[in-house]
This record gives structure tokens, sequence and C-alpha cells, in this order.
DNA sequence: ATGAGTGCAAAGGCTTTGCATTAGG
DNA sequence: CCTAATGCAAAGCCTTTGCACTCAT
């Protein structure tokens, strides 16, 4: 898994980051907005959760960038979490997963694997979202609840796994 | 939060189990098809997740019932899931939480708080389900993964919170 | 120099497991 | 009686925190 992803489904409003000097230029000035600097360890982070193209545990960002010490990563997914430049990603099955913001990288879902556990983007056509995002901005305001985002995820059995 | 579910969405294909002593059976019935039987420490945990229209915490289940045990709680929660009578609710935040799997009482979504971490169950209408349902199996087809079912979550700020 | 960031190690907190006891067939 | 479930307590495991060291400004 993880390998294919759907052929660029469709374009997004707010567009995503691909070039790398672009988006260590957008993390950092995220960075700066809540008064913090981007390090080392941080563009390290940043370039690996880059580099995939589905969440990754701290497992993983361990081994991918080098030697990084365990409570360092710990501590700057913190801090990038409230810069808006990650998100964690729910799993709940094993390890907290992270990924860069949908600011970022643009609106997307996840096909979870409930065999192996393996996370991998999608990203479903606009129109369908749209429909969408119209149902429960309704069912939102019925229960009186202010709506600021969904998670959509597709569970079931990954190409590896079938 | 949870008082206010929206006026009973639409009713689904598999109906959901209304009635305790039904749903005692088709509980005490799934847990035989694992070998397992429906003991006290069981019917009490089912029956507190039954009680509150949205999913539990352990800590909420401890101390809604009576007395039970820690390690039974989380022990039976297990045998309940094998059994495919409880479900784990996605959330990261806090505790893991748990409600009565879809089977028993139908197909259904989640309103997330993002201030108070509370959770409450929705339905949305069929007819949305049902679009979102045929867009989603074509990207699963799309990227050779066998779709089972999806988890749409609401994230926004409750009547409470507000 | 001076405060932020880093690393190692220890502590925390939810969850799981071992083991003796008790309940059910 | 004998297997299965329960409860208490101890162990596990991911995550967080304390503290001294290092780096950048």
């Amino acid at each position: 898994m993880s390998g294919g992803h759907p052929p660029e489904g469709a374009s997004h409003a707010h567009q995503e980051t691909t070039d790398p000097a672009v988006l260590a230029h957008d993390v950092a000035t995220r960075l700066a907005a809540v008064g913090q600097r981007l390090t080392a360890t941080r563009r390290a982070i940043v370039e690996a959760l880059a580099a995939a193209d589905r969440p990754l545990s701290i497992p993983e960002i361990l081994s991918s960038g080098a030697g990084l010490a365990q409570s360092s990563v710990y501590r700057n997914l913190a801090v990038l979490e409230r810069a808006g430049v990650v998100a964690r990603v729910i799993t709940m099955d094993e390890w907290a997963r992270f990924e860069l913001s949908e600011e970022l990288t643009g609106h997307h879902h996840h096909l979870v694997c409930s065999k192996c556990g393996a996370v991998d983007d999608v990203r479903i056509p606009d129109d369908v979202e749209a429909d969408l995002d119209r149902a429960l901005e309704i069912l939102a305001v019925r229960a009186g609840f202010l709506l600021q985002h969904h998670r959509l995820d597709l569970v079931g059995v990954c190409r590896a796994c079938r």
C-alpha cells in the first residue's frame, strides 16, 4: 500500500504546497506566527511527512529521519500541531499518526486497512465533497452544532492484504 | 451535548434493536457464535452502552454500571468486540470509546466536539449516504482497495461549548 | 551571554496480563 | 467437579516531563 494513490483526483481551492522550498517557507511562516522557529529537527519531521503520501507514526518518523530523539519528535510534533503545520490523525489501532495539515496539502481522506492498519491518502471528487458538506451542514445546524470540518475514512482491505 | 439527537433521521435497512429483551437475545446469539456466554458483567456493559446515545469511555462505563472491575470491563469489551457486539470508536483525544456495533444499532456517524471532546451520534439521510457510498466505492476500486465500510465524523463545537 | 531547542532518562497514564478466587453447567 | 469469568494487583507500552547540555542569536 501507499504506493498507489489514485491518479491525482480533482484540484482543490487552496492549492497544496508541492515545491519543497515553498513548503519550507510556508512552514516557517506558520511557526513564526506562533512564535516558533523552523529548526533542523522540525525541518526533518516536516520533510519526512512531506515525503510520505500517508500519515506516519512516531516510530516511522524516527526511523526515516536521521538520529532524532524520541522526545524531540513528540515535542516538536506538538509545536507543529499548534502552528497548524501538522495534524494528528485518529487511528487508535496502534500509535498516533501525523500528517501535514490540510492547509498545506489540501483536503483529503484516508484509506485504512482493517487487516494491517496501513493508512493511505485519497481525494474524493469535488462535487461529491460539496454535496456531502451541504448535507452535513444541515445536520449540524439541526443538532445545534457549529461544524468546522469532517473526517471521512474508507475502511477496508488494502491491495497488499487482499 | 448528548441530550439532543436529531429527530430520528431516516430508517435503515437492517433495523436497529430497540427492545431491551430483543437486544439481549441478539447479543447472546452473537456471543454464542464465538463460543462465549452472556454474563452479568457483559450484560451490564451492553446495557450501559445501549442506554447512552453516544459512545462511552471506560471510565464512563465503570461509573455507570455497579461495581465493575476495570480489568473485567477491558477484557469483556474485547470479547464483545470480537463477537461483533460493540465497536471501538476512534477518538485518540483521551480514552478509547465504545458503542454497540452498527449491526445492532444501525449505521450512523458522530458529532465530535473539538473543545470538550464529547461525542454524539447522528444519522445522515439515506440518499446522501447512498450517493456517498457510490462515490467511495469507485475510489476504492480505483485504489485496489476492498471497501468494507466508511467512517464519517462531523468535527465542530457542540451546543454546550459554543 | 542568553534563551530556545535537544537528548537522555525517569515518570505518567491508559491498557493489558498473571494468578488466585468464584460462579455457572 | 471443571471450565470459564471475575477482581486485585503488577507489569506494559506509548507518551510526557525534568534536567542538564548545546546551538543560534
